[in-house]
DNA sequence: TACTTAGGTGTAGAAAAACTAGGGGTATAT
DNA sequence: ATATACCCCTAGTTTTTCTACACCTAAGTA
């Protein structure tokens, strides 16, 4: 009566955390992929290790490395894990073809993207748009979006479309405005910090005013958006990105006392899903997005 | 500080779950294929559909049925599953290569395949051969496996090898064999019955003898090399079939009383794994086994 | 040389996920 | 009418997976 055991296969689960892990090289970047603890990363692989009878990392104390075998096989793994993700996305857009899911950096959500969706969404009514920030750019293989809309270094990749360059340069409220008329008045200048972004002022000032010791004191911001609104209490200054104070820059909120303009070489760009579902749709929000 | 959350995406497990519901269009039969209870998967395709937020099987009461959305989703995860499942075997067989795995049907493994193992072994003493003996063929893509030796109707699939046709008939002892002179002999013998082939008995005496009602009485065992130990101690006349039985009859444990043989339209197959590791072993091996 | 940092290991306990068991329900087959 | 085959649900249990540390090693730094 007792069916004969077939052979287990290893959990799925650890298959996946060995893709990730072997993709990074790295178990600590697997962890924040799958967002779990590095320890959990190292349990699964090890019992994958174990069902194999062979090492698939070679531990070394400042990272792990791929043996021979676990090369051999990175890339099957992959081509699956991307399938399966592909599907699950397209069966999600399937399911529920009326909600598109867009994806942003929290900056660019609230600053560039979050403006706009009203008028897409009134042009719409019908669409549900949801907007998700995240510091990372997902895998739009892996992760249910349908649109990302992050930085890219120029040349940007295939398969995404530009948005526009970011420049930076000082921007300030109009009253301190007054009080700046060359690049040097800023150093006594409370100057306001993007935690993500703090080598901004750095660069700007290697490129206008290479013989400044710069004073990287000002208050940081963990959010953009928050720095942008102190700046335009008069709290200090900000570099301001050309994509993002778009909208202050016309309202007169915040205004470039300088000509100084930093191209940093790279573009806001739209990512598209490649799941093929509501393409008419989407290129449509990326039109509306695009105005302007 | 907080890292902003990510969709979650659906288990792996629920995957798997309606991969294997959807392909059988059975939650019992996806049940038995990952050794667990309906029950389960009834719960994994339920978390699946609340992830998707729609339904993806019609429930009746006798059996279930995929939904439009199902249907268009099913090849996908089919196709992402079998490359995973591809990969883990490939992965398997890269790391103990000097392993060989081999799965047949329980009769198969010991009445046919097990007496050729032994030369098989002394002529490869590098080579591990295991053997697992399975009710059902397994997907070769989905286990690891490297042969596997089941019957097949005829025709038999493409990469499959055909080892020989299975005919049946009347084998009993010698002693029993000299009161069998004619197939109506048989109707007060006990005849021996393998469960899984019940009909074997039915099917010959429709062709030999189709006015006779029979009587299924006899005993029956799990195990069809069981009833051939019966047999062989003239426990009674058992149907043999003629890819298993070559051994008995060469031996003369066992006599064929009757020239009258059934086809009964298959034969006996080796299938090969498709991970391409081991090619040329694997067909030394297949070579050794086709040999007499 | 001693400290710090980055990244991996191992274990125990906690949390989450998955499973089983068992009681229902509804069609189809006998 | 009764049995059978399947699916559903819920409760409780088992298994898996994860976290929380404390520990280890190598490389960079003071």
């Amino acid at each position: 009566m007792v069916s004969p055991p077939r052979p287990k296969m290893p959990g799925l689960n650890s298959l996946r955390a060995f893709e990730s892990a072997a993709r990074h090289e790295s178990f600590a970047d697997a962890a924040i992929e799958l967002s779990v603890t590095p320890g959990a990363i190292a349990q699964q692989v090890k019992s994958l290790e174990i069902w194999t009878g062979k090492k698939l990392f070679k531990r070394h104390s400042q990272g792990v490395e791929l043996t021979a075998l676990g090369v051999g096989t990175l890339s099957d793994f992959t081509t699956a894990f991307d399938a399966l993700g592909e599907a699950v996305i397209k069966l999600r857009a399937n399911a529920v073809p009326q909600e598109i899911r867009i994806a942003a950096l929290p900056s660019i959500a609230q600053l560039w993207l979050s403006p706009k969706l009203p008028e897409v969404r009134a042009a719409m009514p019908d669409i549900i748009i949801s907007l998700t920030a995240l510091e990372k750019r997902p895998i739009m293989m892996r992760e249910p979006f349908d649109l990302a809309v992050f930085y890219n270094e120029r040349p940007i990749p295939e398969k995404t479309i530009a948005v526009g360059d970011d420049w930076i340069f000082p921007v300030c409220s109009p009253e301190i405005a007054v009080n700046l008329n060359r690049p040097e008045d800023l150093l006594d200048q409370v100057l306001l910090h993007d935690t993500a972004w703090s080598g901004d002022w750095k660069n700007w000032f290697y490129r206008f005013l290479p013989d400044q010791k710069l004073h990287v004191t000002g208050p940081a911001f963990s959010l953009y958006s928050l720095a942008v609104e102190e700046a335009k209490n008069s709290a200090g200054i900000l570099m301001g990105h050309s994509t993002l104070i778009g909208e202050q820059l016309a309202s007169g909120a915040l205004v470039a006392p300088f000509d100084h303009k930093l191209d940093i070489k790279r573009s806001l760009t739209i990512e598209i899903a490649g799941h093929g579902v509501n393409t008419s749709v989407l290129q449509n929000i990326i039109e509306m997005l695009l105005l302007e």
